[in-house]
DNA sequence: ACGCCGGCGTAC
DNA sequence: GACGTACGCCGGCGTA
C-alpha cells in the first residue's frame, strides 16, 4: 500500500503558532510554532503511516495571482513579530528531517498542492492532502482525500459534500459565489454560504447559473448576477489551483527516511525540545535493532495499540463477566445514545482489565439488544465486592435510578479523582488521556449517528480505546491518592456525593405555569413601556437596548453623555454607569436603560427561559450539579442554573414564587447564616470576631462599631452596610482602591477602614498574611478538610499575576472549606432519610443553602433533622447556625 | 449559518 | 491593576 501525505505546511505554520502557547528555546528565540509542526507532523507519521510525504510551503513573495488582482490577501496582516523567525527554523528542520519538499518563486502552496495531487494521482493507492483549507477540496475523489489534523477527520467526496453542501467539482464555484474573507477574495455579493449551496445543487455550475441568470428572483439575487457577476468571475479566476508546477521531484523521490538523524537531534537539542529528543533517541537506538524491512521508525512514536475484542453474542457476554468475577476492579465505559435523559437507552459496554486489552459489547448489534444491554449491565453493577472505573459515574447513577437498578459495586470516577488531585483543569477522557498518557483518542461524539453508522471495527476502537484508557488512568490517579490527605476528600466526600447529585437531578424541581405567564406579560409590557419613552430621545431612531454598543453610541454621541468608565473597545455602559448618570440628572435615559435591562435580564434569562427547559417526561425541571468545574470544591449548575434566581430586587424575588412544591409536599429551605465569616472567624481566631459570634451578635454591626468607633446601638443602617462590605471585600481580598470604587468614598476614608479594621480584628490579619506565605512556600491553597488547590503563579515575577493568584489563596480555604461543610452536610443528611426511609428528596443546593421537597406529615422531622445535621457538621471555634424555612414555593421560606 | 468573544448581570 | 466562584443572555464579528 502505497500512500503519500502531501503537507500544507504554510498550513500547519499558521495553525501550530495559535495553537502553541509561547515557548522560547534556550537561546531566547521563540519556538512554539517549530514545536507545533513538528508535534503535527509526528503525529501524522504515527497516526496515518504513510509512505510517501511531499512537504507544500509558500515562499515569501507574492504569486501571480497579485498580478491579477491587487487586492489579493490585501487584508492579511504581517505575521506575528514571534512568528517571523520561526518560517527558516520550520525549513531547517523539514530539511533536517529529509522530508520531500517543494516550494516554487511563483507559486503558492495549494498550486503544489494541486499538481502533486494531480501528476502523482496514478503513483499512489491513496493521497491525503493535511490542510485545513477548504479551496483543496477542489481535489478529493477517487484516491485522494483531504485530512484535517485538528479535527482527526478526513474527508471523500462524501465528506465533501456533507460539510460543504456542494460536490469537490463544484467547490471552485462555490468560492467564487462565497468569497474568501481569509485571502481578500470577493465572492459574489449577496450570496452566502446556503445561497450559493443551493443554486449549484440546481444548476451545476456558476457557468450555468449565469445563463439561467434571468431566471433569478429576489433583488439580492438580480444584483449579484448583475452588478457583481465580475467580481464572481474574477474571484473564481483568483481560486482555481494552477494543477502544472513543475515539482521538481519524482513520485519515486517521495520516500521518506523513518529513522531521525544524529544531525536532527542536535538541531531539537538547540531548540530546547527535551521530551521529542527522548522519543528520537529511543527510536535511533531502534533503528540498530531492527530488522531490515522493518517499516516502524517514525510510525511507531504513536501510541501502542491496545487490542480489542468485539463482543455481539450472548453466550460471549457470560465470558467476559467471568472474566471480571476473576478481577479485582476493572473499567467499564458506558456509551448511551444521546437521546434524552430519560428516554436514553445504553448502547455499548466497553470492560478493561488490565489497560491493554478490553472487550466492546455492542448492544445495538441485533444479536444482543437494549434488554439485554439493561441485564448486562445490572450484572455488573450488583458486583459489590468490586471496585469499577467510570469516567461518569453520575450519568450511570441517574440512567440507574431510571429504570429501577442499583449499583452495588465500588465506584471510582477517574474524572472525580482528577478533579481533586488537579482543579481548575479540564476532566474528561479526552483531556486526560492526552496529558498524561499522550493518547489521542477518538474525538467525535455521537451527535454525527457515529455509532449507527461507523464500522465496527471503528465503533470498537473508539470504544476499546476508551475503556483502556480509563483503566489505565484510574491506576494512575489512584496510586497519586494512596497515602494522601486527598485520598479522603474523594472517598468520604466527592464519591459518595456523586449518587446523591444524580438524585437530585433526576427528582428536579416544580414550576407553577401561572407565575410564569403572568411574569412574562407584566415584563413585555414594562419593557414596551420603555422603549417608547426611550424613542423620544432619540429622533425616531430605533436603538437596540440589549446592545451595549447601540447604547454606548446612543449615550455618548448622541446625546453627549460625560464619559464615565471605559472597557476594552469602547465606552462603558454598565449598571454603575448608568448609575452614576442618572445621578447626575441629565437626562432621564440612563435611569430608562437601567429599568430595561433589569426587566430585559428577570425575562430573557428566566421568565421566559426556566418553563421551556422543563422536561416533558414530567413537567418538571431537572438541572445538572457539575462537581468538577468550580476550582475552590463548590458544585456549579447548569441546563438550567438554578443556583443564580434572583433574590436582590422584589420583583426578581418574585420568581422564586414560581418554584413550587409538589402536591402534598412543602418546599423546606434551610441556609447555613455568615458561613465564610464564621469560618473566618475559627481560622483566625481573632478573639472579637470569635466573641461576636458565640454572643450571637449581628456581625455586620458589631463590625461597623468595632470599625467606627460606636457603640452598637449607635450604628446607623449605612454604617452597617459599609462594614458588611468591608467583611465581605476582606474574604476576596480586595484592596482599598476597591472598596472605595464600591462603596463610592475617597481611597482615604477606605483605607482608614481596613486599617481600623485589622486594628480592632488583629488576628485577622496575620492570618490573611498567614496564608499568602504558605501559599507561596507549599504552592497551594487548602481547605479545612484537605482540598487542595494549586497556585503556580503565586510565586509570579509579574505583580499583577502575583495579586491575583494572593487574592485566590485567600478566598480558596474560605470557599472552599464552606463548600466541604455543605457537600458533608447533604450526605449526613441523606443518609439519616435513607435510613428512616423518609420521603422527602433534596431538590437543590445554592452553596450555603439546601433545599428539600418534604411531605406535610415529614415536614416537623425533617426541620429537626436538617437542622441538626448541618449544624453539627464540624466543630468550629464558633457556632455553625442554619436557619430553616417552610412553604409552598421558594419565594416564601423565609 | 455557526462559533467565539466581549459586555453585562444574576447568584453565593 | 485594583473582588473570589460560577452560568448564561445578547450582539457583533470573523470564519486564519
Amino acid at each position: 500500500m502505497k500512500r503519500l501525505i502531501v503537507v500544507d505546511v504554510s498550513n500547519f505554520i499558521f495553525r501550530a503558532f495559535f495553537a502553541i502557547r509561547p515557548l522560547t528555546s534556550p537561546e531566547g528565540v521563540p519556538v512554539n510554532a517549530v514545536y507545533g509542526v513538528l508535534s503535527m507532523f509526528l503525529k501524522l507519521l504515527s497516526q496515518y503511516r504513510p509512505t510517501h510525504v511531499l512537504m507544500a510551503r509558500d515562499t515569501a513573495g507574492g504569486s501571480f495571482r497579485n498580478e491579477m488582482y491587487d487586492l489579493y490577501k490585501a487584508n492579511r496582516t504581517e505575521p506575528p513579530e514571534d512568528l517571523i523567525p520561526q518560517f527558516a527554523l520550520i525549513k531547517e528542520l523539514i530539511q533536517k528531517m529529509e522530508m520531500p519538499f517543494s516550494e516554487d518563486d511563483n507559486y503558492e502552496a495549494d498550486d503544489i498542492i494541486g499538481s502533486a495531487v494531480t501528476q502523482f494521482k496514478n503513483d499512489f493507492d491513496e493521497i491525503l492532502i493535511a490542510s485545513g483549507d477548504k479551496d483543496l477540496m477542489q481535489f478529493v475523489g477517487d484516491n485522494i482525500k483531504m485530512l484535517d489534523t485538528m479535527k482527526d477527520k478526513i474527508y471523500d467526496a462524501d465528506g465533501v459534500v456533507e460539510k460543504m453542501g456542494v460536490s469537490p467539482d463544484q467547490i471552485v464555484d462555490y468560492l467564487a459565489m462565497v468569497g474568501d474573507s481569509s485571502d481578500n477574495i470577493p465572492g459574489m455579493r449577496g450570496i452566502g454560504a446556503k445561497g450559493a449551496a443551493k443554486l449549484l445543487a440546481e444548476y451545476g455550475t456558476l457557468d450555468e447559473c449565469i445563463a439561467h441568470k434571468d431566471e433569478m428572483k429576489g433583488k439580492k439575487l438580480t444584483t449579484a448576477f448583475g452588478e457583481y457577476l465580475e467580481d464572481g468571475l474574477l474571484s473564481r479566476d483568483l481560486i482555481k489551483i494552477v494543477t502544472d508546477v513543475d515539482l521538481k521531484v519524482k513520485a519515486e523521490e517521495l520516500n521518506i527516511k523513518f529513522y531521525p538523524s544524529d544531525e536532527l537531534i542536535e538541531f531539537l537539542k538547540s531548540l530546547g525540545f527535551n521530551s521529542t529528543i527522548k522519543k528520537l533517541e529511543d527510536l535511533k537506538k531502534a533503528e540498530h535493532d531492527a530488522e531490515q524491512g522493518n517499516n516502524s521508525g517514525y510510525s511507531s512514536l504513536g501510541p501502542k495499540e491496545f487490542s480489542h475484542t468485539l463482543v455481539a453474542k450472548k453466550s460471549e457476554l457470560n465470558k467476559v463477566l467471568k472474566e471480571l468475577e476473576a478481577v479485582e476492579n476493572f473499567s467499564c465505559y458506558t456509551e448511551y445514545n444521546s437521546g434524552d435523559l430519560f428516554e436514553r437507552e445504553i448502547q455499548c459496554v466497553s470492560l478493561s482489565i488490565d489497560g491493554e486489552k478490553s472487550y466492546v459489547c455492542d448492544f445495538t448489534e441485533e444479536a444482543l439488544g437494549k434488554e439485554e444491554g439493561i441485564h448486562f449491565i445490572t450484572q455488573i453493577w450488583s458486583m459489590k465486592d468490586k471496585e469499577v472505573y467510570s469516567d461518569h459515574w453520575k450519568r450511570d447513577f441517574f440512567f440507574a435510578d431510571v429504570h429501577g437498578l442499583e449499583i452495588k459495586c465500588n465506584c471510582f470516577d477517574s474524572s472525580q479523582v482528577h478533579y481533586i488531585l488537579s482543579p481548575g483543569s479540564r476532566h474528561d477522557i479526552i483531556s486526560i488521556s492526552k496529558e498524561y498518557l499522550d493518547y489521542a483518542l477518538d474525538k467525535r461524539d455521537k451527535k454525527d449517528p457515529f455509532l449507527t453508522e461507523a464500522s465496527a471495527q471503528e465503533k470498537t476502537k473508539f470504544l476499546g480505546d476508551r475503556s483502556c484508557c480509563l483503566f489505565v488512568l484510574s491506576s494512575m490517579f489512584k496510586r497519586e491518592l494512596e497515602g494522601k490527605e486527598l485520598s479522603s476528600i474523594y472517598f468520604e466526600l466527592d464519591n459518595v456525593l456523586i449518587p446523591i447529585l444524580a438524585k437530585m437531578e433526576r427528582t428536579g424541581v416544580s414550576l407553577d405555569e401561572k407565575t410564569f405567564k403572568d411574569l412574562e406579560v407584566d415584563l413585555e409590557r414594562m419593557l414596551k413601556e420603555i422603549e417608547v419613552q426611550i424613542e423620544e430621545f432619540s429622533d425616531g431612531e430605533t436603538i437596540n437596548l440589549n446592545s451595549p454598543k447601540q447604547v454606548s453610541e446612543f449615550l455618548f454621541e448622541k446625546l453627549e453623555l460625560p464619559v464615565v468608565k471605559k472597557t476594552k473597545t469602547g465606552y462603558s455602559t454598565d449598571s454603575e454607569v448608568l448609575e452614576t448618570l442618572d445621578a447626575k440628572d441629565l437626562s432621564p435615559v440612563p435611569g430608562l436603560i437601567l429599568k430595561y435591562r433589569e426587566y430585559g435580564k428577570l425575562l430573557s434569562t428566566y421568565v421566559r427561559t426556566l418553563p421551556e427547559l422543563r422536561h416533558p417526561f414530567d413537567s418538571k425541571v431537572h438541572t445538572h450539579f457539575n462537581q468538577d468545574v468550580a476550582a475552590t470544591g463548590r458544585l456549579s449548575s447548569n441546563n438550567p442554573n438554578l443556583q443564580n434566581i434572583p433574590i436582590r430586587t422584589e420583583l426578581g424575588r418574585s420568581i422564586r414564587k414560581g418554584f413550587i412544591a409538589s402536591k402534598g409536599y412543602k418546599l423546606l429551605g434551610a441556609d447555613y447564616s455568615q458561613v465564610e465569616l464564621r469560618l473566618l472567624a475559627h481560622f483566625s481566631e481573632d478573639p472579637t470576631m470569635v466573641k461576636a459570634f458565640n454572643n450571637g451578635e449581628d456581625i455586620h454591626r458589631q463590625t461597623a462599631a468595632e470599625i467606627m468607633g460606636v457603640s452598637l446601638e449607635e450604628v446607623t443602617s449605612d454604617e452597617r452596610s459599609k462594614a458588611k462590605a468591608v467583611n465581605f471585600g476582606l474574604m476576596y481580598g480586595q484592596s482599598s482602591f476597591g472598596l472605595a470604587s464600591q462603596l463610592k468614598i475617597s481611597r482615604k476614608e477606605a483605607k482608614e477602614f481596613i486599617t481600623n479594621y485589622f486594628e480592632r480584628f488583629s488576628r485577622v490579619k496575620g492570618y490573611l498574611d498567614s496564608l499568602k506565605e504558605k501559599a507561596e512556600k507549599e504552592g497551594y491553597a487548602i481547605t479545612l478538610f484537605g482540598r487542595k488547590r494549586f497556585l503556580p503563579d503565586i510565586n509570579s515575577k509579574n505583580r499583577t499575576i502575583k495579586s491575583m493568584a494572593e487574592r485566590v489563596a485567600i478566598n480558596s480555604p474560605i470557599q472552599g472549606t464552606a463548600a466541604d461543610i455543605i457537600k458533608k452536610a447533604m450526605i449526613n443528611i441523606q443518609n439519616v432519610m435513607d435510613e428512616r426511609e423518609l420521603e422527602s428528596k433534596m431538590i437543590l443546593q445554592v452553596h450555603d443553602e439546601l433545599i428539600f421537597e418534604v411531605p406535610d406529615h415529614e415536614v416537623d422531622e425533617m426541620k429537626l433533622l436538617i437542622k441538626e445535621k448541618m449544624e453539627n457538621v464540624v466543630e468550629l471555634k464558633v457556632p455553625l447556625t442554619v436557619e430553616v424555612g417552610v412553604g409552598q414555593n421558594w419565594y416564601d421560606l423565609k
